[in-house]
DNA sequence: ACTCACGGGACGGCCCGTTTTT
DNA sequence: AAAAACGGGCCGTCCCGTGAGT
C-alpha cells in the first residue's frame, strides 16, 4: 500500500508478461508491442519503464542471477568436491523451480546472449555452476555430465508444468545425482 | 549426378551457412539477407532457391527428421522396452552427432517450432521418442529423466565443440544411460 | 518584484538552457526531454512553463525580435541613407553580441524559421534589415553585400567566444563598414 | 546509356531530393520518408541505395568536398600569403556556386555536423579554408574577417537565386575581396 | 543463377502533449 | 512546482517477398 508498492508492482507487471511471452515466442520472437498489448497498454508505456530493451532484459533475468550467485558463492566455500557439488545442485533447482519458465528459454536461446552481453556475469555464472558439477569426476566425461545436468533439467522443468512442486524437485534431485554420480544424501530419518 | 549434384551443392551451401547462423544467433535472429552475406550473395539469390523462409527451414531440418525417423521406426519393432530405448538412445545420439549444431538450436527455441508447424511430424517425433525412453521406468520419474536426457544430450553436444566424434559419443551415451537406468549392454563378442 | 520574479527566474532557467542545446543541436535536434535532462528535470517540467514547443520557440526569440525591431524603427526615422545604414549596423552588431548564440542558429535553419510562422514580424524585420542596409549602393551589388554581412556577422559572432566583447565589437564593426561601403563615421569629439 | 549510368542516375536522384528538401526544412527536419515521398517512393526504396543516413550525408557532401579540397590544396602550394587567399576566395565562390543550395545549409547546421563526424575531413577542411584567408592580415582581426566571408558568401549565394551565375559570382568575389582586404587583380585586357 | 530496385510492414526508440497525483 | 504514467504518432532500420532484368 505504501508508494514504493504501486510503482514496484507496476514494473513487475511487464516482467512477469515478458516472461509469459518469452517462454511462448522466445526472445527474440518477443516484441515490446506485444508486451504491452498483454496488459493492454502501448508500447510508449513500456518504453517508460524500461529505456531500453537491453535494459528490460536485465531487469529480467536479475533475481534469477541473485539467486544463482548466492547459491555458487555458498557452495564454493564448503570443504568437499561432492559437498560443492551437492549443494550447487541443490541451488540449482530450486532455482530452476523458482523461475520454472525463464531459465529453459535462456538456456538454450543465442539471441537472449546476445542481448546480456552487458551483463558479463551471466556467462561467468553457468561457467562457475559448470565447473562445480564437473569436478565431481575429473576429465571431459565430468564436464560433459555437467553440462548435460544444467541443459537437461532446465529444459525438463519447463516442460513438465503438470507436476506438483515437491514431487518435481525430488525427481529432479534425484536425476542430477544420478548423473554426475553424487551418493544420495542420507535423510534424517534412517 | 551431373546437372543434379551442382544444383544440390549450390543449396547445399545455403542450408550449411542458415545452420551456422542459426547457432549463433538463433533462428528468429537470422534474417536472409544474412544468410546472403555469409556467402557473399545477395538475399535474392536465397529466395532464388527456397520460396520462402518457411520452406528453408523445413529444408533444415528434412534430414535431421529422416534420420529421427528411421530411429524411432526401428525402435519401435523391438520387443522389450529396454531393447527399445537402448535403440532410441543410441540412434539419437548419433542424431546429434550428425547435427551437432542444429539440434540445440531447435530444442529450446520456441520462435523455431512455430516456424515448423506446417511439419507436424516434428512435434510428433519427440513426443515418440520421450515415449520410448520414458518406459524404462513408469511415473512421472521416467517421464522426467527422458526429457532431461534429451534435452541435455543435445545442449551438451552443442557446447563441447572441442572433442572428437568418438569420444563425445561414448560419454554422451554413458550419461544418457546411467541417467536413465539402463544396464550398460554387452558387446557382440565376449 | 516578489511572485513574478520567482516565476520570471524559473522560466529564464528553461530558456537558457534551450539555446544552449539549440546551438549544439540545432532547434530541430533539440527536443523538450534534452531541455529537461540539461536542468535536472523531467520533461513534465518544461511542459508547465510552456504549453508547447511553439511557446517556447517565441518565448526564446522574443527578447531578439525587440531588440531588432528597435533598431529598424530608429534606424527608419533617420534623414540620409548612409546614416540609416550606419544605424542598423551598429544596432544589429549590438543585437548580434547580446545573442550570441541564437542568432547563428536561427540565421540559417530553416526548421527554426517554420516554428516561427506564427510570428510573422520576423520575415518582415529581416527584409526591412537588409533593405536599410543595401541602400548603401543601389542595385544588385548592395543588396547582396548587405545578405553577406548580415549572415556573416551573425556567424562569425558564434564563432568566436574567445575574444572579449568590445573589441569583438569593434572588429565585426569595422567588416560590416568595409564591406557594405560605409565610411568610418568621425567620433563626437574631434 | 551504359548500365552504369542508370545505377549512377538513379542514385543522383535521390542526392538532389535530399539537398532540395535540406534546403527547406534543415537536415535535421528531413525525413528519409520526406526523400522517398519527394520521388513517389517509400523510405524502404531509400534505405536500399544508403543503408544509413550517415551514408546519405556523406554522399552528399562528397562531391563538395573534393571539390573543396582540390582548391585548397592548389592554394596552398602558391608562394604569397596574398595570392593563397585570392586563389582560396576565387575556388570557394566557384564551389559555392556549385552547390548553391547545399552550402548555406552546411554552414550552420549543427546537426549537419553530428552527422558528419565519421568524415574528420570536413572540420579539417573549413578550418584551412578559414586559416588561408585569415593570414591577409595577421592577428583576430584578419580571423574575424575570414569567418565572415566564408559564412556570408554561403548564406548570400543561398538567398539570391534570381541573378544570373556570371553576375552573382562577379558580385561574391568582388565583397569578399573587399572585406578581406585583398586588391583586385588585373584582368587581361587594359 | 543471380542482381537490382522496390513495396509493405514491423520493430525499437523517441518525441510531444495530456492527465493524474503529490 | 514538479513528477509519474501514458496515448498517439513519427523516424530510422530492417525484414520478407516480388518482378523485371541480365
Amino acid at each position: 500500500m505504501p508508494a514504493a508498492e504501486k510503482t514496484s508492482g507496476s514494473r513487475q507487471r511487464f516482467l512477469d508478461a515478458a516472461v509469459r511471452l518469452f517462454a511462448r515466442h522466445s526472445v527474440a520472437g518477443t516484441s515490446l508491442q506485444m508486451i504491452g498489448d498483454e496488459l493492454g497498454v502501448t508500447k510508449a508505456a513500456v518504453h517508460h519503464h524500461f529505456r531500453s530493451r537491453q535494459e528490460l532484459m536485465a531487469a529480467v533475468v536479475a533475481p534469477l542471477c541473485v539467486q544463482l550467485t548466492a547459491t555458487v558463492d555458498a557452495a564454493a566455500t564448503l570443504r568437499t568436491a561432492h559437498a560443492r557439488a551437492e549443494h550447487a545442485l541443490t541451488g540449482f533447482v530450486d532455482t530452476v523451480l523458482t523461475h520454472r519458465q525463464l531459465l529453459p528459454i535462456l538456456n538454450g536461446d543465442p539471441g537472449a546472449r546476445e542481448l546480456l552481453i552487458s551483463n558479463p556475469q551471466v556467462g561467468d555464472l553457468t561457467a562457475r555452476l559448470t565447473a562445480l558439477l564437473a569436478a565431481v569426476e575429473p576429465g571431459p566425461g565430468g564436464r560433459i555430465r555437467a553440462d548435460i545436468v544444467l541443459s537437461g533439467l532446465a529444459c525438463a522443468a519447463g516442460q513438465n508444468h503438470d507436476l506438483d512442486h515437491t514431487a518435481l524437485r525430488r525427481h529432479l534431485l534425484d536425476a542430477g545425482r544420478r548423473t554426475l554420480g553424487l551418493r544420495t544424501p542420507r535423510t534424517s530419518t534412517p
